[in-house]
RNA sequence: GCCGGAGUGGCGGAAUUGGCAGACGCACAGGACUUAAAAUCCUGCGGGACUAAAAUCCCGUACCGGUUCGAUUCCGGUCUCCGGCACCA
């Protein structure tokens, strides 16, 4: 027997699998289709860490058993190559963004190919490919033209030193990363894509797929649909109202004052009569330095400013109540005004509190001497006029009615989801596709001129005041209008990077039509995805996004299914040893290139799917690698106890089948550390009857090829079985031969288990009691005492309950 | 802070419509083989009481409490850790 030597096969079989082709997503459109996603990575500058193969791994699983059971599969790979580490490692290291791409993609490719995953290279793609992100601005295009992409007053951050625009990211505890230098909000108009306009659609449509509970829940909760109403305020002494929205409508005659956001329009339009303006003033540079999430924080002293001057009429009862400002209340979401109701909201109770403002009692239930009282399911309406006695969910609809009637109010859904701020003020991104005319506006590229291609220039430093470094450009920004032929610039800034993950797994079914997005046949075929794994942290944006532009792209008639995803799934991250995040910085980095040198591509796919719970994180072990190196050198050894065999031998049945089951069930349901624990268990029996048949080695490998194709592709030519075990049936189990005649059950009393004892299995529940009471052991340990109650469970235990 | 998730031996984990806690692997210990080591093979391996050994018994799934014949699993509360919070991807 030769040694088992793992370089030298899996590059054997990695280049026989390549140059045949049989990864390659059939075009036969009449087989069955599978179409598994897994997230394509950002080709960083650091290469792929252990934590990328995980998912990779997993769904190569799902992949290579889809295909052994006759599907057409799609496992494809491409590259999200836009962004921002990119573009500052180009600006420090003077080396052009697209030429550190490239080296990345390299880099990148030739490590995920050493892993030996079944994907599909011949339809690879890549963000910054014009040919791509052509159709990257065609679909901007489209949003543009159907209204969906309009222009609005947005914050950035804006380091106060270096003179640029930040990425959240880029600013650490409110100063900037680079320079330490003050950090403030500035506005700047920026394009915006109305994701608002379906969130109805995004909550609803979550019934109709299978994803994992938690990503649903964090999906509906961050779009946060609430039901409440609208209610107009006068504003004292002047034609203004002020909108409120609330969730609490029942509650308007306990509303004692009202808070509008730092950013309100309503202060610069009344600044004269604002006896104490500076103050104000003060108050909203101070708040202009924070963003909203330190806003929020409840923990946090609430902070404020009466404005002196100007009040407002609490519609119901007539009553005059101050205005207030203060940084709680954001300007993102419902009208950027409230009304306190300091008696049933905690942050207005923390607030009037601190400021004296009085609290009255509208819903009876609570004690609001000590906080307020927001239990709805409990209150009863008290000194609030037509509405006391009701509960608080009739006062609601009576209220709602009520500002109806009276045309000072309605009904109002609200969503705590905000439009997709889509520009960004730098260079390595999709150039938005519009020019602007001062005749025309915004025009939109012709079609047939696209893409507007991204320009070279010398230097991707933003400008001074925080311009895109593409409004250097003088040549490239002055252009013809596309509309009237006169004088245009075009748009400077670029799209995010969610821009090309928005919507790659639609190229991926048809990537290289230079004529169309992707032909109508491919996309029917292909779409919806069966199965998208990726990581949690991508929950609510990524997924969120995607979702957005692929339903736009169904009301379009261009893909025919309104979600793009049937199914999804999340991987835990993979942490280094010292149970710490795996950063450069900690010095926890480990290589899939160091482990494929040491142990082989098949050892650490088969580790990194043994290493634990799939869902879970879990700390890289260099010594639980080692345990699995161990199983595939007992699984080579195999290879001299092997004997003739055409069938499975007697004794060793019922396990087979077992483990084709286990393995066969697992697999599906990302168990794929307990498959493997039952393929372990599998050849310790072999190991303990030191021999295994040709039909058992058969199935063993082909239940093995998932995990670790190269082994198993390896031993099958050795053994010169038919074929190639990448072109076998995945065996099947019978479910009569998986059940064992006899089995164990349990006996408790007082539900301890106080003896086992064996029984034929497929007993009833008495049957199962009765035998249990027959037995001698048991009734000695009866004894005289009297048994109350008994309790059987078939194939399980008895528990008897005794006195 | 808000939203979501997790907590089980020395370690990774297994067991879920509520039914035998610790499968499988690692580490460790003892033994076989070897001049020796590595590799390999065999055995043991949650804690405690009792015992020559076994049998047997008690405790044990982050913490406190509840429901139940029976709770790692369900309910209420607490603590700790992880992911996300809209310009990192």
């Amino acid at each position: 027997m030769r040694d088992y030597e793992p370089v030298k096969i899996e590059k054997k079989w990695q280049d026989i699998w390549e140059a045949e082709g049989i990864y390659h997503a059939s075009k036969d459109t009449s087989k069955p289709k599978f179409y598994p996603l897994i997230e394509f990575p950002y080709p960083s500058g650091r290469g792929l860490h252990v934590g990328h193969p995980r998912p990779y791994t997993a769904l190569d699983i799902v992949a290579r058993k889809r295909r052994l059971e006759g599907y057409n599969v799609l496992y494809p790979i491409g590259w999200d190559a836009f962004g921002l580490p990119t573009e500052n490692y180009a600006i420090q290291n003077k080396i052009h963004p697209k030429k550190v791409t490239e080296d990345n993609i390299k880099r990148f490719k030739s490590q995920l190919k050493s892993l030996g995953f079944s994907f599909d290279w011949s339809r690879e793609v890549d963000t910054t490919d014009p040919k791509y992100y052509k159709w990257t601005q065609w679909i901007f295009l489209k949003l543009f033209e159907k209204g969906l992409a309009y222009k609005s007053e947005m914050p950035i951050n804006f380091c106060t030193d270096c003179k640029v625009g930040l990425a959240n990211e880029e600013v650490v505890n409110g100063v900037c990363e680079r320079c330490g230098s003050e950090v403030v909000r500035k506005t700047k108009s920026q394009w915006m894509l109305k994701i608002t306009e379906y969130a109805e659609k995004l909550i609803r449509d979550l019934d109709i797929v299978d994803y994992i509970d938690r990503v649903k829940i964090q999906q509906k909760n961050w779009i946060g649909r609430s039901e409440g109403a609208e209610a107009d305020f006068k504003v004292k002494d002047t034609d203004e109202i002020l909108k409120v929205y609330t969730t609490r409508p029942d509650t308007l005659f306990g509303a004692t004052y009202m808070v509008i956001s730092p950013e309100h329009y309503l202060i610069d339009r009344f600044k004269d009569r604002m006896s104490n303006w500076e103050q104000i003033d003060e108050y909203r540079n101070y708040a202009s330095k924070k963003s909203d999430f330190e806003r929020t924080e409840l923990s946090r002293e609430k902070t404020g400013v009466e404005i002196k001057g100007l009040t407002a009429i609490n519609p119901v009862n007539g009553k005059e109540i101050p205005i207030w400002i203060s940084d709680y209340v954001l300007m993102s979401y419902g009208t950027g005004a409230i009304m306190a109701v300091p008696g049933h909201d905690s942050r207005d109770w923390e607030f009037a509190r601190k400021f004296n403002i009085p609290i009255v009692e509208v819903v009876a239930g609570g004690n609001i001497e000590e906080e307020a009282f927001t239990d709805i399911e409990k209150g009863t309406m008290v000194n609030s006029g037509f509405l006391d006695g009701l509960e608080v969910n009739k006062a609601k609809e009576k209220i709602t009615l009520w500002l109806e009637e009276k045309g000072i109010g309605a009904k109002k859904v609200n969503f705590k989801l905000r439009d997709w701020v889509f520009s960004r003020q730098r260079y390595w991104g999709e150039p938005i596709p519009l020019v602007y005319c001062d005749e025309c506006g915004w025009v939109p590229v012709p079609e047939e001129e696209l893409p507007v291609l991204l320009p070279e220039v010398e230097s991707y430093e933003p400008t001074e005041n925080g311009e895109s470094p593409l409004a250097k450009m003088d040549e490239w920004v002055n252009t013809g209008c596309p509309g009237c032929g006169g004088a245009g610039r075009r748009e400077t800034d670029t799209m995010p990077q969610w821009a090309g993950s928005s919507w790659y797994f639609i190229r991926y079914v048809d990537p290289c039509n230079d004529d169309e997005f992707a032909s109508k046949e491919m996309l029917d075929y292909w779409l919806p995805i069966d199965w998208y794994n990726g990581g949690m942290e991508h929950t609510t944006l990524h997924l969120l996004y995607s979702r957005f532009w692929h339903k736009f792209l169904y009301d379009c008639g261009i893909v025919s299914t309104p979600e793009p995803y049937m199914k999804r799934t999340s991987h835990g991250m993979i942490l280094g040893e010292n149970n710490e995040k795996m950063s450069k910085s900690r010095g926890n980095v480990v290589s899939p290139d160091d482990m494929v040198d040491e142990f082989g591509a098949d050892t650490l796919r088969m580790y990194e799917m043994f290493i634990g719970d799939f869902e879970k994180s879990v700390p890289w072990s260099y010594n639980g690698i080692k345990g699995c190196k161990r199983f595939l050198d007992r699984v080579w050894r195999l290879q001299e106890m092997l004997v003739e065999g055409d069938g499975y031998s007697k004794d060793m049945e019922t396990f087979i089948h077992r483990t084709i089951k286990k393995v066969s069930q697992d697999y599906e349901t990302l168990k794929f550390n307990t498959a493997i624990a039952a393929m372990m268990s599998l050849i310790n029996e072999f190991y303990g009857k030191n021999s295994v048949n040709k039909a058992e080695m058969k199935t063993f490998l082909v239940l093995l090829s998932p995990v670790s194709p190269h082994i198993a592709e390896e031993m099958w030519e050795i053994f010169d079985f038919e074929g190639r075990v990448t072109g076998q049936k995945w065996p099947v189990w019978n479910e009569e031969k998986t059940i064992d005649e006899s089995i164990e059950i349990a006996i408790q009393l007082n539900g301890k288990v106080r003896q086992r004892i064996m029984v034929p299995s497929g007993l009833d529940r008495q049957q199962t009691v009765d035998i249990a009471l027959k037995n001698a052991k048991v009734r000695e340990l009866i004894n005289s005492r009297k048994i109350i109650k008994s309790i059987g469970v078939p194939g399980k235990l008895v528990n008897l309950v005794v006195k």
